[in-house]
RNA sequence: GUGCCCGUAGCUCAAUGGAUAGAGCAUCAGCCUUCUAAGCUGAGGGUUACUGGUUCGAGUCCAGUCGGGCGCACCA
């Protein structure tokens, strides 16, 4: 709709005379008394003509020019505001438009010819799944689909390490618990993973090896193992959850030299220190960001030699331009919020554009069942795990749970409210309304021959309804290309549940309200087609969200 | 102490600086001999944590106060 209106509202403020740089905005009134649509724009070019916002509105007002049948009614309201009214028969003849391109109605181009990365869920292999890892797998996931949508190619990265301090306890803590399968005593140290998983992968090489490994002080294979094991049980939670990563870019490659040149860490240190930004003191290397204003300067390579996960992050950053991307987009928890600041600092020195770099940062999640709160922790090994959670509510409602609250505000995952099968549950009430429309098609298949497929002449029966219920469906269904582009400028999923779930109750009441199958043969079929449209959006929707669409339920 | 996020109906959450702050759940009152009642209609429920400021207009932006979450390592 925006691409109906905007030229239009452009060109009028031209004829009017009237110069402003402020973007047009086009909203929908809360009220529909308002319009359909509204703009403000008289009201921000009236502060910088010096003109009166409603004497101005209706200059401009003078010399829109849409195409006959469509705005029925053009207003000037409140202080300057310009409203509009579509036609019934405009919002219905577009309706076509959904049915005519399908799968495809929504998609955009704006992206045709351009390359995106998303990297997300990225948790190096030293556990299972957390819920909380869950809600970044799922936002990114979403996000890469909407990018999708507008004609991006888009690759899905995972970027983990496997080798590292946190990897080195892992293995030494898969020893332990392998030593005490062997029937040795150990002191197992707080600092190590407590969780179950550590025993059952030293059972497994237990079972594989006997007692061979015991008397080894060498953690490679305990780790190696460990890693293996752990990465595929990954692999296959996200997998659940439909997750799957075209890249897995190991930490490791960054630290290569070969050829005599330099390893991709050592060139990021050698180009910062020629901005000298880089100095050596207390037996490390820092990146001197408190030249940057900061507080306090950042190590880059610790004293031991090894590099601090700030330098290959830079590194891994500037791999993701070499290789061309034209959107770097990066998604991940809370905890790691500090930490971009200093990359996209050392690439601006560089000389990248870090414009091409969006952020998606989510908020914690918190489960709560029967009101209680759980705490989690991956090293304490009580954590919740995703899996556990899919088990519980199924991969649906974990995916719906996860993107249907705004990633900035803390989730509060109620599991009891997820596994129930009732109306409470907002996945259900979006799936019901899907399923709803597939039974009303089944029986007008039976009842009256109705085939949905091969009909497109008969599209512009739609042109014939207008009544309120039947109206503001078709209008909805407008929206959603609107919606799609909107989710993806803010990198928000959750404004696509939102929409969902108010087409869902636009369809529950017009099914309340109109009779389908019982009413005049080209009136049911002219329904059957808004049914169909409505279907197709909800699909085209479930599709971004990843979330299934059951043909009954 | 400091950086980021949050504070909106009893509960969970919406509201690109716009008009009378909206949904769902819960509560109450209605709607199934008729296409899935997992649905629909209606009612009640608010000093948008607090105090100032910016402007035609602030839940939204700015400053401060109070509460809660997450970081603040030569861990990642």
């Amino acid at each position: 709709m925006l691409e109906f209106f905007l030229p239009v509202i452009q060109s009028a403020l031209c004829s009017a005379g009237v110069n402003t740089d402020k973007p047009i905005r086009l909203e929908q009134p809360s009220d529909k008394k308002f319009g359909d649509f509204s703009t403000n724009i008289a009201l921000l070019a009236a502060k910088e003509c010096r003109r009166n916002p409603r004497e101005l509105a209706q200059e401009i007002i003078a010399h829109l020019a849409f195409p006959p049948d469509t705005v029925a009614r053009i207003d000037v309201a409140g202080a300057g505001f310009i409203n509009f009214y579509l036609t019934p028969l405009f919002i219905m003849q577009s309706v076509e438009h959904v049915l005519l391109e399908g799968d495809e109605y929504g998609k955009g181009n704006i992206g045709r010819g351009k390359t995106a990365i998303v990297e997300y869920v990225s948790a190096n292999p030293t556990g299972p799944l957390t819920i909380g890892r869950g809600r970044g797998g799922v936002l990114g996931d979403c996000i890469a689909n909407l990018f999708e949508t507008q004609g991006y190619e888009v690759t899905r990265e995972y970027y983990f390490n496997d080798a590292g301090r946190q990897m080195q306890i892992l293995g030494e803590s898969v020893r332990l618990r392998y030593l005490e399968c062997c029937g040795r005593e150990t002191d197992f140290p707080a600092t190590h993973y407590q969780g179950e998983y550590i025993r059952e992968i030293a059972e497994e090489m237990f079972r594989d090896h006997g007692a061979e490994l015991a008397e080894s002080t060498e953690i490679q294979i305990f780790k190696k193992t460990a890693e293996e094991i752990i990465f595929k049980s990954i692999r296959k939670t996200l997998e659940r959850l439909g997750i799957r990563h075209d890249s897995f870019f190991n930490e490791h490659r960054l630290y290569i030299e070969e050829d005599n040149k330099p390893s991709a860490n050592n060139e990021v240190i050698s180009a910062l220190a020629s901005s000298n930004l880089i100095s050596k003191y207390d037996g490390a290397t820092w990146f001197l960001t408190t030249k940057l204003g900061q507080e306090k300067d950042k190590v880059l390579i610790k004293s031991s030699g090894e590099p601090s996960y700030r330098l290959p992050d830079i590194a891994y950053h500037i791999t993701k331009f070499e290789r061309g991307y034209d959107m770097i987009v990066n998604v991940f928890g809370a905890d790691h919020i500090d930490e971009y600041p200093d990359v996209l600092e050392a690439l601006k020195i560089l000389g990248y554009d870090t414009e091409r770099i969006k952020i998606a940062i989510n908020q914690f999640v918190t489960t709560t069942v029967d009101g209680q709160t759980l705490k989690m922790s991956t090293r304490k090994g009580n954590a919740d795990l995703l899996d556990d959670l899919i088990d519980d509510v199924g991969a649906d409602a974990t995916r719906l749970f996860f993107i249907m609250r705004g990633k900035d505000s803390h989730l509060n995952f109620d599991i009891e409210l997820a596994k129930k099968q009732s109306k409470e549950n907002p996945v259900f009430y979006l799936q019901y309304a899907h399923a709803r429309i597939c039974s009303l098609l089944r029986m007008a298949q039976q009842e009256t021959g109705f085939n949905a497929s091969g009909r497109a002449a008969e599209y512009q029966l739609l042109q014939q309804l207008s009544s309120p219920a039947e109206v503001q469906l078709g209008f909805a269904l407008l929206d959603y290309p609107d919606m799609i582009k909107t989710s993806l400028r803010l990198l928000e999923p959750q404004k696509m549940v939102e929409y969902l779930h108010s087409l869902a109750e636009l369809f529950h009441r017009f099914y309340q309200e109109c009779p389908i199958l019982k009413a005049e043969p080209e009136v049911c079929r002219a329904r059957l087609f808004l049914s169909l449209a409505t279907r197709q959006v909800l699909r085209n929707g479930f599709r971004i969200l990843g979330v299934s669409a059951p043909e009954s339920m």
